[in-house]
DNA sequence: AGCATTAAGTTGCGAAACGCTACTTAAATC
DNA sequence: GATTTAAGTAGCGTTTCGCAACTTAATGCT
């Protein structure tokens, strides 16, 4: 490996967001809590004994996920002991990292198309492998993606499919 | 929530392979040195120099990677002090899962539609955002999902376009 | 009103993981 | 043969994790 390609290479990785995603998201417990989140767990106690998780620990990590962003802290009306933890748009928005996580641990660790499975609510139907697409659709595998300056990338054309 | 609904929870809880997936790849560091592995970056002194990662911390890594088939170990043939560390089709299966932390890191993070870009290898145009999506290819947000058994689930019709 | 219970934490402390620096080992190069 | 390189290992201090017990405040029970 030339020095050229390596330099190029210093700043992709300078440049990356994977870091700050994982700084959010990269501790023990993260994915799991957020998965109880979607599961509609939203209250402290449902947490700890869903999970089993050590109660300080929790603690920390819903004080975390709120700081971050990733959830909502929201004292209940009715009973002001009870504290509300719900997704917010950005938490709702890592639901493709889990659901492309969840099923590479079905495929290759587990490897049990596992039940129950995830379906589409209106036709019951079991949702698509999450996999990377280029701009029209076609599926994008190891070697057919490479990185390139914005400037030099050919313009995006106005996603035909909804975006995100 | 009542308690047939919890019942159900814990067993899709259960039953569920996220934990299997945090297992390979929850630690610190699993997912940087993917993204090297991704990036081209193959031998230990190279993963060490570009990340910045403790030589320990590394060399356990590397080696749980090998370990859970995510990664593959080869001694070099013409240098026999090099050892080379190359993706295996399982570490490959993680592409999705990866651009989608990337992606949300990007649009939740750090804000930046970050230079350089991944692109379409064929055309240079900029890659989609990995979504979830139906059979049928409608992405699916926060409440277009739910979970059934596979047997209630309709049948799942041949994807006509390319699985994973 | 008084006591028990529930919800959401906090605290203390031992165990495990992490990070830094220096050292080792074997192969290649000068 | 001496030096450099590649890939680790070892020692040791720091941080995070995990468990169990304790606290605080609101609610419910009689």
């Amino acid at each position: 490996m030339d020095d050229a390609v390596r330099q190029s290479l210093r700043e992709l990785v300078a440049s990356c967001s994977l870091p700050a995603a994982l700084e959010a998201m990269g501790e023990r417990w993260s994915f799991l809590i957020l998965r109880g989140a979607f599961n509609k767990l939203c209250h402290f106690e449902e947490f700890q004994s869903e999970l089993g998780i050590a109660r300080n620990i929790l603690a920390n990590r819903l004080t975390r996920l709120v700081d971050h962003g990733i959830l909502e802290r929201r004292p209940h009306a009715d009973d002001r002991r009870k504290i509300e933890y719900r997704l917010t748009d950005k938490g709702y928005a890592l639901l493709p990292t889990m659901v492309a996580l969840r099923q590479w641990g079905e495929r290759w660790e587990t490897g049990v198309p596992a039940n129950p499975i995830l379906v589409d609510a209106r036709d019951r139907k079991p949702i698509r492998q999450v996999q990377v697409l280029s701009h029209d659709g076609r599926p994008l595998g190891k070697g057919d993606m490479l990185w390139a300056l914005s400037e030099e990338a050919e313009a995006a054309p106005a996603n035909t499919e909804a975006a995100e």
